[in-house]
DNA sequence: TTGCAGCCTGACCGTATGGTCAGCTTTCAG
DNA sequence: CTGAAAGCTGACCATACGGTCAGGCTGCAA
């Protein structure tokens, strides 16, 4: 070989198992959500035998919870867009970018995430009531200092948040959807660019931002 | 008794049962998803035999086709509402007031709808190739004509109508998120009629719309 | 009153699924 | 080199599920 590759070790393989396994996994219960999900589909997909997966995943819960897990890790990264902003017009454009990069490059996560909240948020409940809960309490301060600062209309924190939270999301989770009604072709680069710009615009200058 | 109903016709337990059925069937799909939905669940609930559910709908498919079609009924009615109107502000209040109401009713119908369109729409292919896209088509004929008329600010219509989608429609399918961060409580009344008007204004605002 | 068409259901069946396990191979510390 | 720990897997199991059906019950037209 060329590449003289550090020979593979136990970890190496665990972790390298582990991901493919994961990968796979968040593919199918997006498509099928959890209960249409079967082990041997994502064996099949992972192109593993099943009782592999249960030597890495214990049960199907197991492997669920982790590949929800993934998806709130990165969403919470999206969030630090936020923070080092200093006024509306900087801190929800690129919370904007980021969440709708996120809705292009890991629709399927977006769908087990909104999977997960519709039925009830059965494995996620405690992270919703402690990181998710703290997470939007610091961001709606944030919007209400920038509100009594004059930088923005006098609109309500929460319901602002949900909004950006819906109108992102919305270009993973309905993407068959908005596919469909767009002659059966995915979007397309430019297309990607002008949700982003609409979502932007119409949000910035509804709320009245007036300053970066 | 004091009210002498007419003797229970045939058709009149027909059609009873059959929407005790619907009406389960909406529940459990909605909480479980299709594949996580059993039948007996559904039984259990219309407090019926399992076997009573296979006499009015032979198959979990086929009473799963009759929840959808019920709510895309639902669904495109609140698209009335956008017809008569004469101008943006009319129009898209209107809409979003049934959309709302729509998600505050029938969130197990919503989150139904949002299932079938995640998992790429197996049923609903069709509707949404035609009748959807037809409805959609129109709509954005309306706004383009809106803009023309310098009634409102020229955004691409279709991206409005994702956003005027996503940000009603997030209320029913998120509606445990926002319940959870709401200290777990539902909405009140009074929190409905926010939500409502915060996203008439920020997006009325944000389109700019200058006519009725 | 009668006959029959439509309504109802307990018991049953084949299959697919999540999960187990005994025993194999591979890795690597000592 | 060695042996123990880690990785792996074919074959298997119990269960739960969607669906069937024979046969009983009910409404109602004639």
């Amino acid at each position: 070989m060329a590449e003289p590759t550090r020979p593979t070790r136990r970890q190496d393989i665990r972790r390298e198992n582990e991901k493919t396994i994961l990968v796979a996994a968040e593919k199918v219960f997006a498509e099928a959500g959890f209960g249409g999900a079967t082990m041997q589909l994502i064996a099949d997909l992972a192109d593993l035998p099943k009782a592999n997966l249960h030597y890495y995943f214990a049960t199907k819960e197991e492997l669920y919870r982790s590949v929800v897990q993934n998806i709130f890790e990165i969403w919470l990264q999206a969030a630090n867009c936020f923070d080092a902003a200093r006024g509306p017009i900087d801190g929800i454009s690129a919370y904007i970018d980021a969440k709708m990069e996120i809705s292009r490059r890991h629709p399927d996560g977006s769908k087990v995430w909104a999977s997960e909240v519709m039925h009830g948020a059965p494995v996620l409940q405690d992270y919703m009531e402690s990181t998710l809960r703290e997470w939007t309490d610091g961001r709606v301060e944030i919007i209400r200092r920038w509100i009594e600062e004059g930088k923005m209309d006098p609109v309500d924190p929460r319901h602002l948040l949900y909004m950006l939270w819906a109108a992102t999301q919305h270009y993973a989770d309905f993407g068959h959807q908005i596919e469909t009604l767009n002659g059966g072709k995915p979007l397309s680069d430019r297309q990607w660019r002008e949700a982003k710009d609409n979502i932007k615009r119409v949000i910035l200058t509804g709320i009245g931002a007036r300053s970066v």
